[in-house]
DNA sequence: CCACTCAATTTAACACCGTTAACTAAGTTT
DNA sequence: AAACTTAGTTAACGGTGTTAAATTGAGTGG
């Protein structure tokens, strides 16, 4: 009785230590640094106890990147339940988008294949990405009811903007401070979200 | 008197087949695929003879980098010769840009670092993307004479877009086809450029 | 209590990686 | 001829992702 319940509670347990070892070696060296043998090392195990659990590296990186957009979409979410204002939505999307950049830019590189990391699992076919797409392409046609190919348009010049501005501001980090380089986004964003109109 | 003239000579070949059998491979395997024992292969010499001519695979990448950029301040250089309208000249050179990330996307990739390229060397250390970045801010200038903060704030939202379209047209170019994400980059860019008047 | 099974886990191996030290062979200088 | 320089190689070190085989150990039927 004991044993059916304690056996996949472990291994729930050990699956999200890999996923969370994995992340922090990335956060602390970079993604280069990243190797099955250290995440083993970490959590106590030989390296072959990893692949029970992901049939790979890249299978690893895809569900660290499946749980970036999941963890988007919610936030997304969240907004969409707490505004009204289509405009206000996007505009407050937007600016989870840059807090997400910032206080996981682990988990936004390997979203977007940044700085070394490299999932090759094409990114269009994560059904989580999708997912985001969705809901931020819905928050755009409440906006502006038009043809489908209209909105994908606008996601996608919306899209550029935030990730273009965010992957900048992340490589210059050094030499043009985050805050100033957040302050461009904010009025960036506004305009964008008011050009709209 | 003879080898004092063929042996730079050779060596400089030997470099340049170094540089192109790198990028080669990285072409048509992606980066994670270049190994120095494998570009040695393809130029017929033994690994170590690399590390002749580079000290590391990372001051490797970091030559392609700036091979990339000396080759964009080039053809920027070009278009500003060739146009005096400084309208025109910012939205021609934001179309070289999307043209150079087009023909030699491997290139594009070590440049900022995408697609599993991992050069180490901070970007905005290297002379060659300063002498890109001054020129630009140079005909944003001759644009609008502004404070240098004013046109460096102009320069990062130019950048952003252009890049940002840029790296999502790579990653989204098997769902929407790249002359379409171009249609809307030229569109995105001539607005913005109308938009500094 | 012994033998057996079965699952969990580890060890060992393969082929690769970046990098360096030691070595070889040829040519040049003294 | 002996010593030195040069170009190039082989061999090695410690690392990588990944897999097959060996090992451990606990539970079970005889």
């Amino acid at each position: 009785m004991e044993t059916i319940e304690r056996k996949p509670r472990n291994r729930e347990q050990i699956r999200s230590g890999i996923l969370k070892t994995a992340k922090s070696i990335a956060r602390q060296e970079g993604w280069q640094a990243v190797s099955i043998r250290k995440i083993a090392d970490a959590i106590e195990y030989s390296a072959p106890i990893v692949y029970e659990y992901f049939d790979s590296k890249d299978v690893l990186l895809d569900e660290i990147r499946s749980e970036g957009f999941r963890h988007l979409y919610q936030e997304y979410d969240r907004i969409i339940n707490l505004y009204r204002d289509p405009e206000k939505r996007l505009y407050e999307i937007s600016l989870v988008q840059w807090e997400f950049a910032r206080q996981q830019p682990e988990i936004y590189q390997v979203m977007y294949n940044l700085g070394g990391a490299l999932c090759t699992m094409p990114i269009y076919e994560s059904e989580s990405m999708q997912a985001v797409s969705r809901i931020v392409c819905k928050t755009i046609f409440s906006f502006i009811p038009k043809a489908e190919d209209s909105i994908k348009r606008l996601y996608f010049q919306w899209w550029s903007i935030s990730h273009g501005m965010i992957m900048l501001a992340m490589l210059l980090k050094d030499e043009q401070p985050f805050d100033q380089s957040e302050q461009i986004y904010r009025e960036s964003m506004r305009r964008f979200v008011r050009d709209l109109r």
